[in-house]
DNA sequence: GCAAAAGTGTTGGCAATACACCCATGC
DNA sequence: GCATGGGTGTATTGCCAACACTTTTGC
């Protein structure tokens, strides 16, 4: 990343954003049995954050957390929920932002739009693993999927935004369908399956999540199988996107 | 409410709110079983509005919402709950602002700081109906409780964030106890189960109402019974704070 | 004694759990 | 042919919904 595109990015800001406010975007992907969040590799830092940014004048949050992710991994209409907003006058240190702008070699005025206090709103994001192309940003000189269990500390109070997502995530699976945005369109039952026991982190029953999935009325088996695999073929499934919408706004079941 | 007081809010404002942002909270109270929701008269247009409030510098938006209820409502630590924030470009039109500015009889500038465009975050907030003092703001001219399906046209997106706090409520009554809040300490079976009727909008039966919601074991049954009321004598009940807190925590129960 | 509200109990059906057997494939 | 993973079936349990009878109180 080049120096003036940082230089510009953070002398252009104060005009080109609303200030005091950001989005910040916890990114889940599946890849090989193991749920993965996109991180940013911070310039000037050795941390890593996850992928954010800041909001246009005329843009709504979700249009500015769906430019975001569009810049970061290539991919348009992603599945995007705005899940909290983190307001805790000192989330964001000040001494950090000094820190990155020093080891920028930057000067820096103490009222500086970057210095300024920030409340975030963070925005989970579901997204097929296979068609993301990560992207580093202004701020980052790199960009990665790490699975969830292996991320240490990030920046500012971007575990804690991490966290909050996963445990939202987890309580949705309660009553709303998961998979059709994390899955390629084609996939097999343990492979759902196998999606479920990672966001919930624990086993489930082969034969009772294959009848509970399916009374859901959501899933389509196709003719074909999976091929070129060890052991007998699974069958392959699709998602049956007019009643996976339909579960989605009206949820899965109640309670009362 | 005196013309000086609104004056000094308008020119106070720019410098003692962060800009662009709201809080906007829909109080909920529960009385001689109906669901109401606290609302304000707005000053200078025929219409009614949700209490608000901007945030402080120095303020994280639960204090800033804290804050702006302990005002309307004359009580402290409130039962608050952000849900959504509302970021639509067009979400407050410049026009009815402008009208506001015009009817209290103000000049007003192009760049005033309340012609802004403003994201609103959505609190919702449970209260006990019987020890609120409502309270206007410098903005309104009264301040009364409405019978839920009683509430016409509000200002703004008001009747949206409405909608859609009273949505969030009814979804978590699948997995939070609810009651503590918008109860007095001591209260009836019947009573609790005409809240929850009230807020999903249909009628339970009362006998497995009674088996499932004591299964949650947050109730305490006591010694005493409802006096000088007509027919039966129902028991009286108070919530095992301990447990509902636990409960609030962990969640009433899982599908997964 | 009658109406209205509240306390308590029973039953049938469905759904969640736990568990077992058979089938296909690679080595 | 055996280990591994996938497809399918069943029996038991527990919970939920529907429903009835009894008790208390005011009039």
């Amino acid at each position: 990343m080049k120096y003036e595109e940082l230089d510009q990015f953070i002398k252009n800001s104060n005009y080109q954003y609303l200030p005091h406010l950001s989005v910040d975007c916890v990114v889940f992907g599946f890849h090989e049995n193991q749920l993965k969040v996109l991180l940013m590799k911070m310039k000037h830092a050795d941390k890593w954050g996850l992928p954010g940014g800041f909001v246009k004048p005329e843009e709504s949050l979700e249009t500015a957390a769906g430019r975001v992710l569009q810049e970061r991994t290539g991919l348009d209409n992603i599945f995007l929920q705005q899940f909290h907003v983190f307001s805790d006058p000192d989330r964001s240190d000040t001494a950090t932002k000094v820190d990155f702008l020093k080891n920028a070699g930057k000067a820096f005025l103490k009222d500086d739009w970057f210095l300024q206090r920030f409340l975030s709103v963070g925005f989970y994001a579901l997204v097929d693993f296979s068609t993301v192309n990560p992207t580093p940003d202004p701020l980052s000189e790199a960009c990665a999927w790490l699975e969830i269990s292996e991320v240490k500390s990030l920046i500012f109070d971007h575990n804690h935004i991490l966290n909050k997502a996963l445990e939202v995530l987890r309580l949705q699976l309660n009553y709303q369908p998961i998979g059709y945005n994390l899955l390629p369109d084609k996939f097999t039952m343990p492979e759902l399956q196998k999606l479920y026991e990672t966001i919930l982190n624990r086993p489930l029953d082969r034969r009772n999540f294959q009848r509970k999935i399916l009374s859901y009325g959501i899933l389509r088996q196709l003719k074909e199988k999976r091929k070129g695999v060890a052991h007998k073929a699974p069958y392959l499934y699709s998602f049956d996107l007019r009643k996976y919408q339909k579960a989605l706004k009206e949820g899965l079941q109640d309670v009362w």
